[in-house]
DNA sequence: ATTGCAAATGTTATGTTATTACATCAATTG
DNA sequence: CAATTGATGTAATAACATAACATTTGCAAT
């Protein structure tokens, strides 16, 4: 997908994803576009609808947290599942692909008569400076 | 793990669950509870722990809801990483486990020096009579 | 049996995440 | 201009989860 000219609430949001040392929820990003007169979620959860469609930001699911992608310019996400090390200390998160991994869960839920549509692969635990 | 004696709450949660056709959400389980005394959210999240933690029961990150585990007997913690295809239509969980996707992940985070703790692997879609 | 402790439970309130509903505004187009 | 479309603003509410505190229960040590 071809990320189109983003609109002025979706360029800020995705500007505070991108800042953000880690994933950061909905209303934290609220609270940080306050000064830049955001009022209420939906304009968050909106502009991310759009970042999300575009690719350009992720989802983690097990921290319901946004995070903006870690491969700008590349389109690698249409052609695999990507999978994230999310560190339960510090919130680093490492963005990674397997065609591997995704060539297996495929056929297996081909084997199933599965039709995927959206994967998601979260591995929380602690990174190298958290774990030392 | 060995799952011990279930107390009164955890076992209404767990027979819920096992009767369900598909995953619940917490507030669906306290729901269908209320005939048997409960009153808040928290009698059932604290009987969900207790159960996530024999490892009876299993939660969908992506879906914000649990169901019984698949492959009552076995151990799920000892035979690696679970990973669940969900049907977006009508709610059905295949649950199933692979010991090549199971490595290729913890031999990249490996890699990384990141300590794994839990990992969520979660294919949303269509299951074969929903898709047809 | 009584005391002391740990686990489980009950209850209220609150915190956090996400969506519905409806109004308004701006850009495009026929 | 009128109509359409996409974006935005605002208020209210729904859905998911935990904090704080009181009480009860089961059980072991004395
Ligand atoms: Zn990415
Ligand atoms: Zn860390
Ligand atoms: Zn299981
Ligand atoms: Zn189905």
């Amino acid at each position: 997908m071809t990320t189109p000219q983003l609109t002025k609430n979706q360029s800020l949001v995705f500007e505070v994803l991108e800042k953000a040392e880690g994933p950061l929820s909905a209303y934290t990003i609220l609270d940080k576009l306050r000064d830049h007169g955001f009022r209420a979620p939906l304009q968050v959860y909106r502009a991310l609808e759009k970042l999300l469609e575009y690719g350009v930001v992720h989802r983690l699911e097990s921290i319901n947290s946004f995070v903006a992608c870690a491969h700008p310019g590349d389109n690698c996400h249409s052609h695999g599942i990507v999978a994230f090390a999310i560190c339960e200390s510090c919130g680093q998160v490492m963005e990674f692909h397997d065609h591997e991994v995704d060539h297996r869960l495929m056929g297996w839920v081909r084997g199933q008569k599965f039709k995927p549509e959206k994967t998601t692969i979260e591995i929380r635990g602690l990174c190298e400076a958290c774990a030392a």
